[in-house]
DNA sequence: AATAATAACAACCGCCCAACC
DNA sequence: GGGTTGGGCGGTTGTTATTAT
């Protein structure tokens, strides 16, 4: 047996709300409060479910939200956030006044997520697509890493694609300069068949797998510069789309070839949004991880948070931290020049 | 000018959990 | 202790606006 419905389907309205409704809701909340939301579309005269009036009130009708643009500073508060938290929108949005969680959401799904794939950072780990792959590839042996090669595609194939297509002479070049030195010693995924070369998707494979035994010749050097050359393609348009709903979820963190253990190669930055700066030494907090508060107390989620500041406000905590210590350089070039 | 594609926003859905009985 | 309920949460879908072709 599943639980009671909150209301009658049938006879309750749905999709947008009308300025007509708005007034009913909020006129009746300022008179009685939300103390019962089953009851409240009732009394108020509305032919709605309570749980969608909660929803009404407390994501546009509620006094002193924001409406409108994010500011670079909000912008930049929920990529520092989510890369301690996670999708925790609630506990992002605690820490931005007069947005709500659902605002940080559809702002970060809509745009943030977009502009950090765009840059090449994984929106999920917050770091380069670079040193995924460098620390990927250090991680496993040469067999294991073409088969890896062929798995990432299917993640982020369009982002490494573009990257790798632009590139594709220098590798050639470099390629037939290992080859006229009697190098050998690279490329585990190579085809040597023709008509696979002429495959754009064998070409990505190909160069994907020398781009991980090679990991500087991607050009991560200039990010915001291919970034800004990136968004005017069509292979960019799509690009946050490459990473489907299970990979954008937490327990993507949770695999081994993407969690960051032990810093690595990583900028001061990435290495303290990802290890999380409120662990102590040798200790690592990933997103996805149950947190502590300051007593020890173990918790997980908005709801235990009343007041989420507690997290934020702690010692050694990323949020006292001055930014200058923080902010990867590349977010940095980013956000100072916005398109 | 018409149509398609994309972005941005709003709303809904299902799950979870604490509070209550 | 177990069942029910209300409310919060994150994920997803639907709708509208904007831009590109």
């Amino acid at each position: 047996m599943g639980r009671i419905p909150c209301c009658e389907k049938d006879n309750v309205k749905r999709g947008q709300w009308t300025p007509e409704e708005d007034n009913k809701l909020s006129s009746y909340i300022a008179r009685h409060g939300t103390r019962n939301w089953r009851l409240i579309p009732k009394n108020a005269g509305l032919q709605r479910c309570g749980k969608s009036c909660r929803l009404r009130w407390t994501n546009y009708l509620q006094p002193d939200l924001k409406h409108g643009q994010f500011s670079d500073t909000e912008e930049q508060t929920i990529v520092k956030l989510h890369s301690v938290v996670g999708n925790r929108w609630s506990l992002i949005a605690a820490q931005l006044p007069g947005r709500t969680d659902n605002d940080v959401k559809n702002h970060w799904n809509t745009k943030l997520k977009k502009k950090l794939s765009g840059m090449g950072i994984d929106p999920v780990t917050h770091k380069p697509f670079s040193h995924l792959m460098a620390e990927i590839a250090t991680t496993l042996a040469p067999p294991q890493v073409a088969h890896l090669a062929e798995a990432a595609l299917g993640c982020f194939k369009d982002e490494m694609l573009h990257l790798l297509t632009k590139k594709r002479i220098d590798f050639q070049l470099q390629q037939s300069n290992l080859v006229a030195q009697g190098n050998n010693t690279t490329v585990p995924y190579v085809s040597s068949k023709q008509d696979e070369k002429d495959d754009p998707v064998e070409k990505s494979k190909l160069n994907l797998s020398r781009a991980i035994q090679e990991p500087d010749i991607l050009p991560m050097n200039n990010l915001w510069e291919s970034t800004s050359m990136r968004t005017t393609s069509t292979n960019f348009e799509g690009g946050c789309s490459v990473f489907p709903a299970s990979v954008s979820g937490y327990h993507q963190y949770g695999t081994s070839s993407f969690a960051n253990e032990g810093g690595g190669s990583g900028s001061r930055w990435s290495q303290s949004m990802c290890t999380g700066s409120t662990s102590t030494a040798g200790e690592q907090v990933r997103p996805h991880e149950k947190l502590k508060d300051e007593n020890g107390e173990e918790f997980q989620g908005g709801k235990e948070i009343k007041n989420a500041s507690s997290i934020f406000n702690t010692d050694c905590v990323l949020w006292d931290m001055p930014s200058d210590d923080l902010i990867n350089p590349i977010y940095r070039e980013a956000f100072n020049n916005k398109e």
